[in-house]
DNA sequence: GTCTGATCTCGAATCGATTCGATCGAATCG
DNA sequence: CGATTCGATCGAATCGATTCGAGATCAGAC
């Protein structure tokens, strides 16, 4: 195979001609938005069948229409990381499902890596920006600057971004006084990448208040509502090593946390695999609570406690925002609100009795 | 926020009128490919800040240049399955590396469902085929009428397509080989989707051949070189769910196989779990063999024994096909070889003796 | 026979850039 | 000082369609 030059391709003007009628009557033949007689249309048509020719460029059609039917979706990380999150995965699928139903494509793209500067040059009539730190700002200017509606799914308020929310911060709080609740004192958290290195480490006051991650950040703060000192380690991505590492580096200690409150489901079972490791049983000698709902495998037989919330149809609102918005028409934002799913994995804090017991 | 109507939006003939210079030279000065004096490319990128100009229009570049700049990936199933299948993200991303690396979009396009019509107008200058039936045979016709490079991964051969495929027949054969040699007699095989329908079952001999998916009847035939009348069941889809069903209706009979092969890793983790719900114990009474070496969780504490394949790989080489063929350059086929990886999930055909010992 | 109105078709402008050949002024060379 | 060359700039054509207002054709009405 190779990709040698053919000849031209046939346009409408070609098919005009051969059909013997002008080019803008062959035109309204093929998009149909004019009176055209079915004489003329048959013979249009026949035209093209005989010049082979697959209809109106889409490029012309593009430039004449000022519209490209084209949507962008801008994740942050590399795509391989975006997929394995179940969470990116159902919100791209809820995006995915409005912009097919109407007709728009979607265009993936990157914010960080070689695909970067394609950003800047795509043909899009709008953008969803999907978790995206403030490092984005920079694709936010030029987006604007080209005039593009940009719909961000849980991002820092910015001006002229629609946002898609959820109540991050309000869902966490719930969930660290049900381990309130449930007597724990001693509790860790678990964070997702908390700046644009995606450092691993404890987290500092500093690097906390610094932190350019919106959905961490409100996460953090739901828990600091509630447990203001809690110990705080901050993953490489939401993914189960990164949780396992970070429940290694919490758990294996002397004075360690009796709940651990992880900001992702993926991390939660990561977490519950440091336990496993460390024969540390849980939900007895430590509780775990998750973030998303996302019905992973790996912790049989427990089923995790977690914050459920609804990725898809926070998917489905951004996809019908941005739609509407390349439209012309008006959007909402949106904020959704999760809840908590009591699962097996969280439990009152072990009576210290008891627990000499089982030491003995 | 709303859409309304704002001034129009400056073009490059407005810059090029404030910098008082004319439309071509103002063109000059953007994109660099002519001698213009650093004086005059200083006015016109001062008028362009001045107007707010974000850069030439990429739509109008396109036509002008006959090329969009993207490339378009087509799944065949909805992006819930496609991103829930690790082989097909592996792909997707090392298609997604090259892409980006060579400064083109990826276009996400699903060959069912509303968007379907979108393949036949989206902006692309080449589109790779992911794990394609011989349904996209309409999709094909489209995009070599529009003169796109056509890049098929694991697809029937077809002319002015380009395939970058995989051994899948001899992988298989290599597999079944491997229980062979440990004895085993009766095996039975679960299938990827074998037609359009998805449709899930027992696989008689006119459903086998009037398969329309390339990778599933390859694989099939890699199975029926070694045993010609294994049993077959088909699975709606690759995904442990499908998987499971398909181990329960294989497995919970008197006459129970002692050897199942999977098509892919999912199945194989699926038809694990339900041996486990029949008490049925891998791999003294059942030996599982999957496909694709995704090393998926849950199956702990085994290994899957599965055949290896680079699917990272090929995507890369397709993304570099379908780019070099963009490009109007030669691109050859290629086909990747797989490997088996032995693991615990299989074992030599049990004593019948032993076996009678543990029954009673 | 002419006028009215409806129906179909066409010409020309337009979308926003790129690009080739021509032009023009200045600098270099003999 | 005239001829040549070179660099910078410009005009105009082009990419492939859409769209609007104008013109042409024809039937029916008066």
């Amino acid at each position: 195979m190779n990709g040698e030059a053919t000849q031209p391709r046939p346009n409408l003007a070609a098919v005009a001609a051969l059909a013997g009628v002008s080019p803008s009557t062959a035109s309204l033949a093929f998009s149909g938005a004019g009176p055209v007689s079915e004489a003329t249309k048959a013979r249009v048509l026949k035209a093209a069948a005989e010049l082979n020719y697959a209809g109106p460029d889409p490029l012309a059609q593009s430039l004449r229409r000022g519209r490209s039917g084209i949507i962008g979706v801008i994740l942050e990380d590399r795509l391989r990381d975006a997929f394995r999150d179940p969470v990116t995965v159902q919100m791209l699928d809820g995006v995915a499902d409005e912009l097919g139903a109407a007709g728009f494509g979607l265009l993936l793209l990157t914010e960080t890596g070689p695909a970067a500067t394609n950003i800047a040059v795509a043909p899009m009539d709008g953008v969803v920006l999907f978790g995206c730190s403030s490092r984005l700002d920079s694709t936010v200017v030029t987006m604007r600057q080209r005039g593009l509606p940009i719909v961000a799914i849980e991002a820092d308020p910015m001006p002229d971004v629609l946002a898609i929310d959820l109540d991050n911060r309000a869902a966490t709080a719930r969930g660290a006084r049900h381990l309130r609740d449930l007597g724990h004192e001693r509790v860790a958290v678990v964070t997702l990448p908390i700046d644009a290195q995606h450092s691993v480490g404890w987290l500092t006051p500093d690097r906390e208040s610094a932190s350019s991650a919106h959905t961490a950040s409100q996460r953090l703060r739901g828990l600091r509502d509630i447990y203001p000192d809690a110990e705080a380690f901050s993953a490489g991505g939401s993914l189960i090593e990164e949780g396992e590492l970070a429940g290694l580096a919490l758990l294996n200690r002397a004075e360690r946390p009796t709940a651990i409150i992880a900001q992702s489901d993926l991390l939660a079972v990561g977490v519950f695999r440091a336990a496993q490791h460390l024969n540390i049983s849980v939900p007895e000698e430590l509780s775990i609570l998750g973030f998303d709902g996302a019905r992973i495998d790996g912790l049989a037989p427990h089923t995790l406690t977690t914050i459920v919330q609804d990725a898809l149809a926070k998917g489905h609102a951004a996809g019908r925002a941005v739609i509407a918005l390349a439209r012309g028409e008006v959007a909402e934002p949106a904020t959704f609100t999760s809840e908590l799913r009591i699962g097996t994995t969280t439990g009152p804090v072990e009576d210290p009795l008891r627990r000499q017991r089982r030491e003995t």
